[in-house]
DNA sequence: GAGGGAGGTAATCGAATGATTACTAGGGAG
DNA sequence: CTCCCTAGTAATCATTCGATTACCTCCCTC
């Protein structure tokens, strides 16, 4: 296999790992357990895993962005609201994934880790941005939604869909996302 | 010293500590030097790593607790809009902390490790009850707060006082939370 | 069919870290 | 005084993990 190919391969394996395990917690040998190589061979691909773990980021934040652009280049004339939903579903898809969001999340609160919190950092201010200028989302419908999902990822991060038989844990992940509660439920107990 | 007390002033320790570099990241070692004791004595007092952690959680939610439940006795006819103003005030003291939070974020993401996982979920679970019972808010009200609170947590652990010279960070700092802009800076800048 | 480069692996190393064991100072009770 | 319990420490162990080194094996080209 072309060593670009592979690369892709062992970043969508890593963004699971780093997603589950959080930066410090995840192995490179789970990565390559995952991807199917050695463990060598991965630190060799990118040098550290660090570099590896930006790597992850780097994707996740392009795939949102791309995500969220083409929701809003698909809607030129929806108003704030409908862009909202729309923009909405899409981080319900994505958060199907699990991996993406969590490892963003992770990279989040590791903020401390200068070459992480600097990654970070310019991670989330790209969303905002977007939100802000091509969604035109005034500063306060931006801060919402942002904050919106940041209690998604902290739903899925925490599994809080174990608890669904608790009715106050069900009100909640109810609540929170009425159309990914489903989901919240099954990211859950995965694996 | 008693050990009573001490294990008071290292649980103090190493919230700043997890807080800091996570649940995984942080060190016994880095706790017992900054509680000024030495590393087996920190284990032994705990058993293991996880139950000092775990520890650290519970009293973190204990102090969030407290503090809200001292807030909403305070204000036993408050409306709603004032209620959710004078929490939002106690929230914004206990983030001076950094630690508490972070500590309890930490978890959050981190809901993969069965013991962490299932104290994070009852934590965020008997935060939400209280908001919902005591502070009489709806599910939406205390939805919303409670993403606030999230966003301002991920807003500290990515250390985005950092960039408080990119008018856009500025204008997303003062927009989560203009009585907090000054603290974010400050926490980002510390140490 | 010889050579070499691309795409890997096996073996191993050194540092970090949680945990364990064995030891010790000190002060209060009898 | 002496005993012993409380509150610790120093030394060390076993593991884990990121990284390094050396090697291998196709396939393509000449």
């Amino acid at each position: 296999m072309r060593v670009e190919d592979r690369r892709e391969l062992v970043i969508t394996a890593a963004m699971a790992v780093f997603g589950e395990r959080g930066y410090v917690g995840a192995t490179t040998d789970a990565v390559a357990k995952a991807a199917g190589v050695s463990q060598p061979y991965v630190v060799r691909m990118f040098g550290t895993k660090e570099a590896l773990f930006l790597a992850v980021l780097h994707r996740a934040v392009d795939r949102l962005l791309t995500d969220f652009t083409a929701v809003i280049d698909a809607n030129p004339d929806s108003d704030t609201e409908q862009l909202r939903l729309g923009l909405g579903n899409a981080y319900g898809d994505l958060l199907a994934d699990r991996g993406l969001l969590l490892s963003l999340m992770h990279a989040f609160v590791a903020g401390s880790d200068p070459a992480i919190g600097a990654t970070a950092r310019a991670a989330f201010l790209s969303v905002y941005s977007l939100l802000r200028s091509r969604a035109r989302f005034t500063a306060e419908e931006a801060r919402d939604f942002l904050a919106h999902g940041m209690m998604l990822n902290t739903m899925v991060g925490m599994r809080m869909g174990l608890e669904i038989d608790d009715p106050v844990a069900r009100e909640l992940v109810e609540c929170v996302s009425p159309i990914n509660a489903d989901l919240i439920v099954r990211l859950a107990t995965d694996r």
